[in-house]
DNA sequence: TTTAAAACCGACTGATTAGTCAATCTCTCG
DNA sequence: CGAGAGATTGACTAATCAGTCGGTTTTAAA
C-alpha cells in the first residue's frame, strides 16, 4: 500500500474516532508509519486531506453500488438493489460512515460539493425516472434522493446497535418499506 | 444578558459557522464581550461549553414543542403538531439547527446521551402508542423516533435553500406526508 | 458595616499545532 | 550509465490554543 493510501486510511481511523478537531496531522502521519512531510506533499493542507476523502469514499460507495443494479429491473427493484447496497457498505465500512456523517454535517459541506459527484447524479436521474412514471411523490428529485439517504443514515445507525438483526434479511426488507413509503406515490 | 447568555449566544453563530474546529475559545470571549477568563469560570473547558449547548437548545425545542399539542388531538394531529413546529424552529433558528447537527454527528454523541433528555423521552412514548394502536409500523420506538428525526432534518436542510416555500403550508403538508407515510403502518 | 462568596478581569504559559524546508533517496527512461 | 523528477525524511518554527492564576470588583446576606 503506498504512503498517500496509508496516510488516508490512518486519518479516517483517527477522524472518525476523534474527529477533525481531536486529531493532529502529526499524529496522522505518525501512526500511518511516515513522515510528516509526506503528508504535507501529498495533501497541501489539513483541509485538503479531508476533502480528498470525501471524494475517496464517494467514489468507493459509488462504484460499489453501481456494480449491483441490473439492467432489466424495475423501478422499486433498483432503488431496493442501491438502498441495500448504501446500507451493507456503509455497515461493513463504518470508519468511512462516520467520516462521512461528519463531514456531511460540517461548515466543509455545501450543496454544491453533493451535486458534483456522479453517485447524487445518477441517483437523481433516477427520481426524476420515477417521478416521471408516476410512481414517486412528485416533489424536487434531489428532495428524494437527500430522503432516502438520511433513512439510509438512520437505517445503518440503527443497525450498528443491534448488530443481530444485520444479518436478517426479512427484517431488512421491512427497514426498506420504511424508506419507499415516504418516496412512492 | 448575563455574560454566560453572551457567550453561549456567541459561541452558537461561530461554532455553527466555523465548526467546533475552527473556533477558539478566546475568541469567542471576545467577540461575546467579556473576559477569557470568565468563560472558563462557567465552562471548565470547551468540552463543557459545547455540552452546555446542547442541552439548552434541546430544552428550548422541547417547551417549544410541547407547548403547540393539545390534549385532545388524534395522534395523527399530535406527531403533525409536534413535526411542523420541529422544521419550524429549526428553520428560525438557523445556528442552532447547524450546531445541533454538527454536534449530533460528532464524537461527542451517543444514544445514552440521545435518550437522557425529555424530549426524547417524550416522543419515544408517542412512537409506542401509535405501534400499539396498530397505526405505526411494527419497529422499536426509538427508531420510528430518529426516523422521523431525520426526516425533520432533511426537510428543513430543503426548505433553507428553497425559502420561497417556507411560508406554503400547503406543500409542508405535502413533506409531512412523506415522514407520515414512513411511519405509518 | 462586615464578610464571604461569586463574578470578573486579562496577562500569562506550556503544550500543541499546521505547515516549511533543505537535504537525501528512489525510480524511470533515454 | 546518467539525469531529472518525484518521493521521502524529520528537525524546525511561528502561530495558536486551551486553560491558569493572582488579584479586583460586585453582590447579597448577616
Amino acid at each position: 500500500m503506498d504512503k498517500r493510501t496509508k496516510l488516508m486510511h490512518t486519518a479516517k481511523r483517527l477522524f472518525s474516532e476523534h474527529g477533525f478537531y481531536g486529531t493532529a496531522t502529526a499524529r496522522i502521519a505518525k501512526e500511518a508509519g511516515v513522515s510528516n512531510g509526506i503528508l504535507f506533499h501529498y495533501f497541501p493542507t489539513k483541509d485538503d486531506l479531508i476533502k480528498a476523502m470525501y471524494f475517496d469514499i464517494k467514489d468507493r460507495i459509488f462504484h460499489y453500488s453501481l456494480g449491483q443494479v441490473y439492467k432489466g429491473a424495475t423501478l422499486k427493484e433498483s432503488i431496493y438493489t442501491l438502498w441495500l447496497a448504501a446500507v451493507e457498505w456503509n455497515l461493513e465500512n463504518p470508519e468511512d460512515f462516520d467520516f462521512m456523517l461528519q463531514f456531511e454535517n460540517s461548515p466543509y459541506y455545501s450543496v454544491e460539493i453533493e451535486k458534483s459527484h456522479k453517485y447524487v447524479q445518477m441517483s437523481v436521474e433516477l427520481a426524476e425516472k420515477g417521478i416521471e412514471q408516476n410512481v414517486f411523490k412528485h416533489l424536487t428529485p434531489l428532495l428524494l434522493f437527500q430522503l432516502m439517504s438520511s433513512l439510509v443514515d438512520t437505517t445503518v445507525k440503527f443497525l450498528r446497535i443491534n448488530p443481530e438483526l444485520q444479518t436478517d434479511i426479512e427484517y431488512k426488507n421491512r427497514l426498506f418499506e420504511i424508506a419507499w413509503d415516504a418516496i412512492k406515490k
